[in-house]
DNA sequence: CTGAAAGCGCTAACAA
DNA sequence: TTGTTAGCGCTTTCAG
């Protein structure tokens, strides 16, 4: 006996249809196309029609069917990428990025490299015809990335290529980090420094801050002053930290970022060096550790808020248009903290 | 004079074309029909053209256009939300889900309640056609979560409703946290104790751990035991410790989350007030920061990787047909440092 | 200013 | 086992 031709129940049958724009056009007794034109604020609309169209969208709690947008035109979704979540500077990046977006139509989705490779990330992205990319901190080589460009909009943070004309970039001024932490240390009278970097590079930015480093400590004739890179984790930095502080022997240590400088602080006290008075510790990035006064930690506030905030807006405008390469670069500041205080 | 007839350029113009299920195809030397079949691993394909659309699809560097699936079935992208960023202990959760989806088609994006209301992030979600949802830390109502879990499934992360049919859900047993506190607490000989809570709910992750607490410190005839609520922002929070530590005097403080710990150690610090010989303090979460020597904070691990990898695995058997509701509870455990650490 | 009609790339029922 | 076909909900010409 066959089965009776019911309305065939598929996958989908649990959710409660959704209301589309013929069920809108309906209820407005309008067509179809010409609630499209309204929710595009396309031309040519009466007042009154637009009006009628609004009541029954609003009536009816229509919102567009993003998938079925995706395959004409634009979906009104941007993707960002973030390497990791751990780091907490990524959030103001983010609330920049929020910032940026909360009165326009587009939307942020967030993909985080920590179990899926960049290239995925973006395939997928682009694959849900996402309209731009915000790409943070990326590892991938240049020509990669500028292929990306080709194919759609898109901004890197973190990956400074002012020759590049396929995305736009928004970056701190990586070397002036370096250089200003060199001269604050100099002035609080730390003499022999210490970088302590990544192993793995993000874009240039930890070779401008190397780059920064070394030239400013070469300029201020600070004698000595070295790069130790380490991995990310933070029994790498551990035991490069140690290793540091027994043989290197420096009175400053500069991290790449706040959290490596937090794990440096913790091996020198549990080696019963005192910070500051024997040993300088200073950080980058501000994060709101820095602030808690058993850390009280020096750092280079880059502003990722304004970050985000600006690589949002040139995202929004490469998707409307615009074609030339734009190249930001914003100056930071720093912050000055007990962990570099003393040394008359 | 009219324009010629040129391929219309349009907006879409600089993505090169996609390669599409036909244009495998047509390399393949077969149907469309068969591409897609295999695609889905569809019943009733020969190993020869299997293999034949693979070797296509690879050459070709073919990837579904998801919009165009979202029209029809699924999509294989599932969202993630969560309230923010700042908190380490979401990364975890990040790595678990990560970890259930590594071997499964699915991938994951994220959205953050940064700037967005939840139910914008939800409707977006479902607007892409997105074909499931971990929704973390939520502070919506039961009923509006529960008419979402009817639309799509759903599980969420802190927000434990075991009676629920609608969605699944995976919880730390949190009154249970704040017992391992109490009963820690008082073995190491501190008697006076206050929970610095959160002002705004959590799911009723925060009532579970107020209630644990109060109840635990009455069996144990801890009297004065007293549960203080705080907005989430660290100025708010400076200004709670300052009181309950002016005014309540206790000998320990239960904080919700590890960096309310940590601010909570900053104020004691600069009031002179020592940990953990006059105040032990103890978080929650058991984030990175409390390894560090400079905190030593004794803190409740919930195992946010855990949390995750069941809540993506409940999700996908959930997509893939299963209907009745299951509600997982994990049981935390205590990790004790310094900051709780004398008294004897 | 409004509506009719043609697809976008795919899935899944159905026919061969 | 394979191919044919009918849409999914929307944008965008193009005619009226």
């Amino acid at each position: 006996m066959k089965s009776r031709p019911v309305a065939k129940p598929r996958r989908g049958e649990r959710k409660s249809k959704r209301v589309t724009i013929l069920d809108v056009a309906e209820d407005a007794e309008v067509s179809f196309a010409a609630v499209s034109k309204v929710l595009r604020n396309a031309y040519g609309v009466s007042d009154g029609l637009r009006e009628k169209v609004n009541a029954s969208i609003k009536k009816l709690g229509y919102t567009p069917n993003t998938a079925a947008r995706g395959m004409r035109g634009r979906t009104f979704v941007l993707g960002t990428i973030f390497p990791d979540l751990r780091n907490p500077f990524f959030s103001d990046i983010l609330a920049g990025i929020g910032a940026a977006l909360e009165r326009t139509p587009y939307q942020s989705f967030l993909g985080i490299e920590v179990h899926s490779t960049a290239p995925a990330l973006i395939q997928s992205m682009i694959d849900m015809q996402m309209d731009g990319l915000i790409v943070v901190g990326s590892t991938e080589p240049e020509s990669y990335l500028s292929k990306v460009g080709e194919r759609i909009p898109m901004v890197t943070v973190g990956y400074h290529l002012p020759q590049i004309t396929t995305f736009d970039s928004v970056n701190n001024n990586d070397a002036q980090s370096a250089r200003l932490t060199v001269q604050h240390l100099a002035k609080q009278g730390y003499k022999k420094l210490v970088m302590l970097s990544l192993e793995t590079t993000i874009g240039n930015v930890i070779e401008e801050r190397e780059r920064g480093f070394l030239s400013q400590a070469e300029e201020l004739g600070l004698a000595g002053a070295k790069v130790v890179r380490a991995p990310q984790t933070l029994r790498d930095i551990q035991v490069a930290a140690r290793r540091i502080l027994d043989e290197d022997r420096p009175d400053a240590i500069f991290c790449w970022t706040d959290f490596v400088a937090l794990e440096v602080i913790s091996v020198a006290e549990s080696l019963g060096r005192s910070v500051p008075e024997e040993l300088a510790i200073v950080g980058h990035d501000n994060t709101m550790y820095c602030d808690f006064e058993q850390n009280s930690l020096t750092s280079i506030d880059q502003s990722g808020e304004q970050l985000g905030l600006q690589a949002a807006r040139l995202l929004v405008e490469r998707i409307e248009g615009r074609t030339e390469a734009q190249h930001l670069v914003s100056q930071p500041r720093l912050v000055a903290r007990n962990s570099s205080a003393h040394r008359g």
